[in-house]
DNA sequence: CTGTATCCGTGTTGATACTG
DNA sequence: CAGTATCAACACGGATACAG
């Protein structure tokens, strides 16, 4: 009688760490694998479900979404949780540990922004759009204005709040908004990264604006884009 | 004649990109895959040949590196050169932009630093050794402190300058150092981040110190450490 | 409906050996 | 020194089947 494989990695992947003290390749030892960033992006505005998680990720597959949940739970960036009933659905959740990640995001969009090769006319998430408009914001453009909008993509709504120089975004409404801004996130990306007007984009049918105009128009300004890197040759 | 196989994949591998406008989505293709960021940190303190790249990276194998190489090459985030002759040895150094990824090793070595799971006892290179003195340098603690010194490990020798609360760090000497310290770049950050004594790890015989004591001694004490994130269970 | 487990084809990764 | 060639292992993604 054989003796049977072993190889069959007894049980949990034996993944490939770095061995390294430093802590950026920590990082990427809990991180660093296919998708593992995207999932703890799609959960910084609050816990999501397996099945929602699978749809805003598109490209994933349901075993890797399985694996990179576990990877990232036994890491301590993440824990599931059992809604009490009668929602008793399972969900996703980073820890307070796993939310302040943030910064991290935010370095990353800063200098991807300026790649010759980003492309903003991919898909665009509601949750992407919201995170980079905490990590764009300009507070010199910003001053003192005040705004409480409400912004609403697909079935997702948040309540997007300037106030101080400060941006909040999170998953919920407003009682009195300034404005309500409607459509699909790349659209509303369009009017503050791409440089649409309002205006324009209504009248094409791929947005609507309600409220206070022209503090709308004032807001999307406050988030310019760095300039492009320039490459030697 | 046969038809040459064309799957041989035309050039550069057709490698897997998140098809996300996200700019940290973005960042992901271009640094993504497994050695990418662990690459461009080697080179953050100044260019380095193929040889040096590999030895510093203990683990990667010398096709890996090669193909890291022509993608960060292709993204713009370094270049080849040929040194002029007499060293006509040719070295890897990033562009600008990508000198202007050390945010993201920030963020990342902030957050990390934080997980149950980091281990500082593992191989540590002189690279991530500065890089983190430039992370964790306490601007408070160093106050209006003056330094000047020089870090050698191994074979490699670091200009370490403190002044108006800000900490260079760059290769090279320097002409009259406050004081020198010499030893492996795991013993200086068992000093650094472990709280080992100077004169401790002196007497295990790891660590050499000359020049100013005091000064070096108050000098460690400026890089505290973040408090482990704490894990709900 | 929500999530997990298993199979499978394919491509990527990495160790070793080898070449200009 | 600076890479290529080869090959084995494994990770990815898709499909499907299964469990609560």
């Amino acid at each position: 009688m054989q003796l049977k494989k072993i190889t069959k990695k007894a049980e949990g992947s034996a993944r490939r760490y770095y061995e390294d003290a430093c802590a950026a390749a920590h990082a990427l030892d809990l991180f660093g694998e296919r998708w593992a960033l995207l999932v703890m992006r799609e959960l910084m505005l609050g816990p999501k479900r397996f099945t929602d998680l699978k749809a805003d990720l598109p490209g994933i597959s349901a075993n890797v979404l399985t694996q990179r949940l576990e990877s990232l739970e036994a890491a301590g960036v993440l824990v599931r949780r059992k809604l009490p009933p009668p929602a008793s659905a399972q969900v996703y959740e980073l820890t307070p540990w796993g939310y302040e990640s943030e910064p991290i995001f935010q370095a990353m969009g800063r200098w991807a922004a300026r790649s010759p090769s980003h492309d903003p006319t991919l898909p665009f998430g509601s949750v992407s759009l919201m995170m980079s408009m905490r990590t764009m914001i300009s507070p010199a453009l910003a001053g003192a204005l005040a705004v409480d909008a409400e912004f609403r993509t697909g079935k997702e709504t948040f309540r997007v709040r300037l106030a101080g120089g400060e941006l909040t975004t999170e998953r919920g409404t407003v009682e009195h908004p300034d404005f309500v801004l409607t459509g699909e996130a790349r659209m509303i990306a369009a009017a503050i990264y791409g440089g649409q007007p309002i205006a324009a984009l209504e009248a094409a049918g791929v947005l609507k604006l309600e409220g206070d105009r022209a503090l709308a128009e004032r807001f999307i300004r406050l988030f310019p884009l760095p300039p492009k890197a320039v490459l030697p040759g």
